[in-house]
DNA sequence: CTGTTAGCGCGTTCAA
DNA sequence: TTGAACGCGCTAACAG
């Protein structure tokens, strides 16, 4: 049982008794050239009798393509990513690509997944996290390699590369204006651990959530309060822990802005096992869509997309970039998030 | 600013020159050849100038392996998966082996996987998710193609594949006998579409968790009732969804084995929303582990592994696998759960 | 119209 | 330090 040397195409030749090239053609079903039945079976019996799948190197650096697209992540449990892998997968398919998807969460990573792509490990990439260990420097790098890209992103400059954007500031305009007119007045914001740290070390905050909150806030004559400014949106049990922390204060806050769609749903979860009860004692927005914000109760009011998270038009942009070669000019899809409001405001 | 051609090792030769085998030597960093510090400097600044980067198809052409090892999921919003890629990255970046994940989750996804696998498209695989799609015939596929394999399956008969097993019955048996003697009578699953849809429709339930369940139960003189068998484990929406109908049904359960954590978490909350509470009015388990259980309140009694959920080992076995050519025998490693009671039962 | 030959693509590595 | 063979699938050009 031991595979002793991998069957070639040239040892399916031998066995089918034709040359390498009927192997190819049969292979690969090309309808240019016509294969006369018999030998097409014969070939592709040989096949399967030797086991032989062809060697994608050898094919990728024939081809100088590798029918690969990669997908970058910033860590497994953001629900939105099911949704994008789906559509990638789903047009991949239509081409004949498959997808495959690298983990950035720190500097050395990002390094390494660079690297990756520049060795042309994939003929497009999609970015959608890490990109702040990825860097504007990272991006130019990759543009340089000639390598197709779309960047989710709503503050990136689209300089060699394509960009979703996902426009925020006038959901949560509306949001905080809600809010406001609801005569909440201190409104916390559970952020980003990134974000928070930076507001907090007096730096410049590079999110544009953040900056959209301020900004909105600032509009109605509120101030943010360094205090209510807190980390926990980078996953469920935080966000659980940095709110019953933040309603335990001597100046709880009365509406919590979560820069996350399950912080947010945690934050209704603990504010309910300190006896507050959202909307009445504590309103809850969250950020992004997630299937939750419908059926828990009460439900969720989000700043999200509008309709249903479907990013076949995303995979579209990335496939024409690949497929045209004249770059032609850079593209932007924007796509405006909207105030949903639903039980928790 | 148009990339008229990729730059290749010949460019960087020339453009040092040198030779193409000085470049590399250089590039791949030899320490077995030695290289004056002079010629090193000029081909490293050759390579940066022109933005030269080693083609990987070329590569794994000729050195026969590919430096990539493959995370095969069943999707993404599976919070062990973070730790799962943060072993195997840590171990992969030791040997200087990148992490490339494929999704499977339906059958033609799990063909394409296989193939790209037969492809060598990565010199070893983690499959830790689809493998109901993948199944025996397409491990064996991927055994006689040589391709080193770990499985994480308590099932899997290891014939040609490396296996991660995680046995549950016995902290099943525990968990139930606990809700048995604390006079529950009534003990509802929460379980995975896949596996309620077997039971209900009469089918052999290949689910090693809800064989154990089941047998468990019968253990103690309780019975199967097709009631309380309901699918809803495959995410939070689901979950807190069918227990809501669950607990508004003419005899609801006082117990519910929940086949994934958060499932359970869900749970927790739905019940809560029907003025029920944990763990008086309902015992609450869940399965696997998740960094919530301690978090919430009550915090959540779970069936899992004990200790930090670390795959070092795991990967390890796996680059030893790859890295040793005598097969060797096939390995198992046992990591068999506990109950760990909380505050949810 | 069918099948074959020959050489390409590019980094690696042995022999010189 | 270098020249040249090598790995393997693809395909243009050619032969039957």
């Amino acid at each position: 049982m031991t595979q002793a040397r991998r069957p070639t195409s040239r040892d399916v030749a031998a066995a089918a008794e034709v040359s390498v090239a009927t192997v190819s053609y049969v292979m690969n079903g090309r309808t240019d050239r016509r294969i006369p039945e018999v030998t097409r079976d014969r070939v592709l019996a040989a096949a399967e009798e030797l086991g032989y799948a062809p060697d994608r190197a050898a094919r990728m650096l024939r081809r100088r393509s590798t029918e690969q697209i990669c997908l970058v992540i910033g860590s497994f449990g953001v629900p939105v990513l099911d949704q994008l892998a789906a559509s990638l997968h789903e047009t991949g398919d239509r081409h004949g690509f498959g997808l495959i998807t690298m983990v950035v969460n720190s500097p050395p990573s990002a390094r390494r997944a660079i690297e990756r792509l520049r060795e042309r490990i994939a003929d497009g990439v999609v970015i959608a996290g890490g990109l702040h260990h990825i860097g504007a420097d990272g991006l130019q790098e990759l543009a340089r390699a000639g390598m197709p890209a779309v960047v989710l992103s709503n503050a990136m400059p689209a300089d060699g590369f394509d960009v979703y954007c996902e426009p925020e500031s006038e959901a949560m305009a509306e949001a905080v204006g809600h809010l406001w007119s609801s005569d909440r007045r201190r409104i916390a914001y559970l952020g980003h651990e990134r974000e928070v740290a930076q507001y907090h070390a007096g730096l410049q905050v590079d999110s544009d959530r953040f900056a959209a909150f301020a900004t909105a806030l600032e509009g109605h004559g509120g101030r943010l309060d360094a205090d209510l400014v807190v980390a926990g949106a980078d996953s469920r049990a935080e966000g659980y822990r940095a709110v019953s922390a933040l309603l335990s204060a001597p100046r709880p806050p009365d509406a919590i802005v979560a820069a996350s769609s399950r912080s947010a749903v945690s934050t209704i979860w603990a504010a309910r096992d300190q006896g507050l009860n959202a909307p009445h004692d504590l309103a809850v927005v969250g950020a992004g869509a997630i299937p939750e914000a419908l059926v828990i109760r009460p439900t969720l009011s989000t700043i999200g997309p509008p309709g249903d998270s479907d990013f076949t038009d995303l995979a579209t942009m990335l496939f024409d970039r690949i497929t045209a070669r004249d770059a032609g000019r850079w593209r932007e899809i924007r796509r405006p998030w909207i105030y949903h409001r639903r039980g928790s405001t």
